[in-house]
DNA sequence: CGATGGATTGTAAACGTATACGCTGAAAGC
DNA sequence: GCTTTCAGCGTATACGTTTACAATCCATCG
């Protein structure tokens, strides 16, 4: 950056951003602060004249409004927070994707806490509702069923709350939400097994308490019971929902004394797991044992043999979750709850074949 | 919620939190709301007395601070912005973990802004920078020239920066930052394949304006010129750093008249989709193709082969640039500036064999 | 007992913005 | 030319907190 002559240095310098506020700009273009804050929230409530001459100080001075004060002012940060098992999981991150490309539309910058798979805790929960740090939240993880307490108790007269992906506890069912229809889907992946031939059918779900794999696992059990098959004591296992977690549960099916010639992972990221630790056991898929996933990440097609699971519009899910959250914010009425289902497919890979045995 | 006689009803309703702030827990407490304030944030400087009493209404009023409020007097926001390529690539969300846990042990929040493998725009950077909506930032994505300049002109006086991950251009050289040596890193990763006997190697980048790639591309050309290997037209490639675009460049790379025998790949995501698009063909690999690929992401071991890769400590990366901005923020001195070097560790597992032809 | 000083508390200003309200002036209607 | 009307603008206040400074209190010491 070169030094000019004095008489040719323009106002806006880059390196002088030192503090200067909406008085400065007011002093300049002489006019009052209340004129240069209608200048640029309201341009329509001002003089041609005058909104130039405003326009020229924002400019002269580099003014850019104080966040800050602004959402102080307003009562509103636009920042809405997403809670969330894990960033790392793939099928997370494109809801993410989506909820981004939604918050970018409307203005929102997004904050994201993750619990790791595990509940979050009723403190953080609470805190989160009262702090007024966000918007309104997108909830894609599971909580504690005390949690939902609070959440229906606190949430009537303080922040907006979306639900993604989940399935909802009773208290809970008129909160808007939107996601697929796991159970059907759940179903409809476990008939495809028993459509191949398959009797012997495990289920991989999440922990205990995770509402998540729920209803996969209730859908899995009402085609179970629906075409007469048994499940045996075992057969419906932890995987964590990580990769870890499915290759140990695996080995437990593996050495189940009925050992099923199919497994069902609640996600994709158990499914990859599941595989692999078949493999290392010098077992083939699906010629041994037959996999089925759920959420149809972006690895799933890659994996090697490549994955029958069900497909989930994971970016659409989180566009809407947006866009409903967005919806409540601004209208400050409890305008559409309830679920919003969006539609998922089951796609055929290679991962399934009919039994040997 | 049961209807309680009135003289059962406790205060602290969970129904009403509607608009108490400090003054209504001053006024209760019978102190100034200066005295509230100083138990919240400097409780040493009070009586044991009346810090009772002021506990005592916070929790009949179940006061809890105006985070808005807070953020506009302190002129600190607690939230940290982290700009990165995508959420949806499991190096970079093994990042954001490390980063969150920093986060979260230094009570902050974490904003984040994915670039989709593209350039952040300098306007998007300028409004970051000078919006006051956070309080510091990690970039881990690959920024224009022109940022370069922005960052390096406003950050002086403005926001506290620490670049992850990325080789920082001359300009930055003093800005902090903390990543592995990725030349020595993809020096070794070359001569790796070199003592596998290979001698057309290729090797897979970034898009052309990708810092983060950069460096790797050198210390492959490094190695390759102290091997004297030569390095043909066309086998340094672009494949977008995604699976879908390494599929694209490996066809590319599997029809040039000089076949490498092996590929270097700047990210695992792209061997990933290396190795399914030469099984797609029919090869095998490593029998056909050796890949080595770079980040050692946990897709790395699962996938077949498992995958002979570099290894980054993510989650350290992480979580020192998040204390390393936090100590930032706090001196706001310039403390520490320049690189901090990681460990990295080549990883070998079955996707390299020695070529056949 | 009065003075001194340190600890504790209260008073009040400030942060930067948005906006209700009132004022001014000009255009429009008579 | 007078009144009416209303767009355009300024004045002043409020938002909830923190904090410099002043005021008060109490204990200790001379």
């Amino acid at each position: 950056m070169k030094k000019m002559p004095v008489d040719f240095v323009v106002q806006q310098e880059v390196e002088d951003i030192p503090d200067v506020s909406i008085k400065e700009v007011a002093r300049l273009a002489g006019v009052s602060i209340a004129t240069v804050s209608r200048c640029i929230n309201k341009p329509e409530k001002v003089t041609e004249k005058t909104r130039l001459k405003v326009q020229d100080a924002i400019y002269q001075t580099g003014y850019s409004p104080n966040t800050l004060a602004q959402s102080f002012r307003r009562g509103r940060t636009n920042i809405v927070m997403v809670v969330l098992p894990s960033v790392g999981d793939p099928f997370f991150s494109a809801v993410m994707r989506g909820i981004r490309v939604a918050a970018r539309a409307k203005g929102y910058s997004v904050i994201f806490e993750d619990t790791q798979f595990n509940e979050m805790t009723d403190d953080e929960l609470g805190a989160m509702l009262v702090s007024n740090q966000v918007d309104g939240i997108i909830l894609l993880a599971s909580m504690s069923p005390f949690s939902n307490e609070i959440l229906s108790a606190k949430s009537r007269l303080s922040l907006p709350v979306v639900i993604g992906c989940e399935t909802v506890s009773p208290e809970l069912a008129n909160f808007p939400s939107v996601h697929i229809d796991n159970i059907g889907a759940a179903k409809e992946a476990t008939n495809y097994l028993i459509s191949q031939e398959h009797q012997r059918i495990a289920m991989m779900c999440g922990q205990a308490s995770s509402l998540l794999t729920k209803d996969r696992e209730f859908g899995y059990r009402a085609a179970m019971k629906q075409a007469k098959l048994p499940i045996e004591d075992g057969w419906v296992i932890d995987g964590d929902l990580t990769i870890a977690g499915a290759r140990k549960a695996t080995r437990n099916l593996m050495n189940h004394v009925n050992r099923p010639t199919a497994i069902f992972c609640a996600n994709d990221e158990m499914a990859i797991g599941c595989i692999h630790e078949i493999k290392s056991a010098g077992l083939q898929v699906p010629r041994d044992i037959s996999i089925v996933g759920f959420d149809d990440i972006r690895y799933a097609e890659v994996i090697d043999p490549p994955l029958t699971t069900i497909s989930q519009p994971a970016d659409e899910i989180g566009e809407r979750a947006m866009y409903r959250l967005c919806r409540r914010i601004d209208a400050n009425k409890d305008v559409s709850s309830g679920s919003e289902i969006v539609p998922h497919k089951l796609v055929v890979r290679q991962s399934v074949a009919k039994p040997s045995s």
